[in-house]
DNA sequence: AGCAAGATCGGT
DNA sequence: CCGATCTTGCTG
């Protein structure tokens, strides 16, 4: 039903996280073409939220963040696996939608082997992308909220947060 | 320069 | 439940 444009992306982080499951995420990569229907996402709320790598101020790794929604945040975690991150909101506030399961590649590590996504995908522009995007679907799934995964580290009250968003009956991770 | 920890996964 | 695997950011 056409590409979501750049009005879609400057909502804040939870609100973006609980329209995403149902759309589709449509890559072009090296004649390699695929259509996923996105089935479970996370909310990142600034550098407020003590979850979110932006609490820790602004370094390197974490400078896509802050750029205008639209735009990914691919980060490299364990030794192993690429974080395919959505930015939400408008340039400096920053805000992202982790995104950790699609039809067929339940969980975040295994979105990015499946889809071949990698560093080099880190901030590029899903507006005018030629090889990822958006595409709304008309389908409006039913979903379940839950606390977000794998943030200990971040305590009371992030850690109780429910900005974890799963399509019911959509099988969770493993 | 060194080190601890991490928005995970797969096998035992 | 544990090991793999390596980047990042903080400490000194």
């Amino acid at each position: 039903m056409g590409r979501v444009d750049r009005d879609f992306f400057l909502a804040d982080a939870v609100t973006i996280a609980g329209l995403l499951p149902g759309m589709d995420l449509v890559t072009e990569t090296g004649g390699n073409a695929g259509r996923y229907m996105i089935t479970e996402t996370e909310a990142y709320l600034g550098d407020g939220d003590r979850a979110c790598h932006a609490s820790r101020g602004r370094t390197p790794r974490t400078e896509p963040m802050y750029m205008e929604g639209g735009h990914l945040y691919i980060y490299f975690v364990y030794g192993m696996h690429w974080m395919l991150n959505v930015v939400t909101g408008p340039a400096d506030y920053p805000q992202a939608v982790l995104i950790r399961g699609v039809s067929h590649y339940p969980g975040p590590g295994r979105v990015t082997r499946g889809l071949g996504i990698d560093g080099s995908f880190n901030r590029e522009d899903l507006v005018v992308s030629g090889r990822i995007w958006i595409e709304e679907t008309g389908y409006r799934p039913e979903l379940v909220a839950g606390p977000r995964v794998g943030i200990g580290y971040a305590g009371e009250p992030w850690i109780s947060k429910p900005w974890r968003f799963i399509i019911k009956n959509e099988k969770e991770k493993k």
